[in-house]
DNA sequence: CGTTCGATGCACT
DNA sequence: GTGCATCGAACGT
């Protein structure tokens, strides 16, 4: 079943614990790719100065203003896209960051997206769980581009469903990575221990 | 184990 | 011109 728009009409962080273990689909020419959300940080309005709404209304973060259920994508660091869901509404400009997923559907299709990437010419290819391991990563797997901006996550070739995954009391929540500001909150909702999580893996 | 740094595009100032 | 919600290699300990 593919989420309602009211999903994502609801308190930000609500939903960035609610989209884990939600399936992210993406139909392709080249083929469909699918996975489950392990990893989502919620970005909350104009005083969280981590959101891109903190420097009030531009072009590039008028989504944040739009209605919600529908992608927001940028480009970082010249390279990656990111992907975002927009949540509550449109006097709350919000997001989920969707950060990692556990490869579900399209393996073969996202480890040959992802050797295309300049850095992994020659190298061998990725693992399975790490396919989609990290925000710039997933939609490099998933084929998703600054074309999906504004694309509703309802209909389309990008959509978001409740395929029944539960991860019950797995969820954890710590302070948001790869940012200089708002880290002090405790936004970063990740499956404990899965190994499709981003960042530094714990001491064993 | 840890930290540093280059690749790369574009919105914002 | 500056600085990123990154990735991964190249170093130093």
């Amino acid at each position: 079943m593919i989420l309602p728009v009211d999903f994502y009409r609801r308190p930000t962080l609500d939903v960035a614990r609610d989209l884990i273990g939600k399936v992210v689909v993406y139909k392709a020419k080249q083929g469909t790719t699918a996975g489950a959300i392990v990893e989502a940080e919620a970005y909350i309005g104009e005083d969280d100065p981590a959101c891109h709404a903190a420097v009030g209304r531009t072009e590039r973060n008028a989504p944040l203003y739009g209605p919600p259920g529908r992608a927001y994508v940028y480009l970082n660091y010249g390279l990656h896209s990111m992907l975002n869901a927009v949540t509550e509404d449109e006097h709350h400009p919000a997001a989920v960051l969707i950060r990692a997923l556990e490869p579900i559907d399209g393996l073969a299709l996202m480890r040959r997206r992802r050797s295309r990437a300049p850095w992994r010419k020659g190298k061998p290819p990725v693992p399975d769980h790490e396919l989609c391991r990290g925000p710039g990563n997933l939609c490099l797997a998933m084929g998703i581009t600054l074309a999906d901006n504004l694309r509703p996550l309802t209909r389309g070739p990008l959509t978001i469903h409740d395929r029944g995954i539960t991860h019950d009391d797995e969820i954890v929540w710590d302070g948001r990575i790869g940012i200089r500001v708002g880290t002090d909150k405790m936004w970063r909702a990740t499956v404990k221990a899965h190994p499709s999580v981003s960042g530094r893996k714990p001491k064993g």
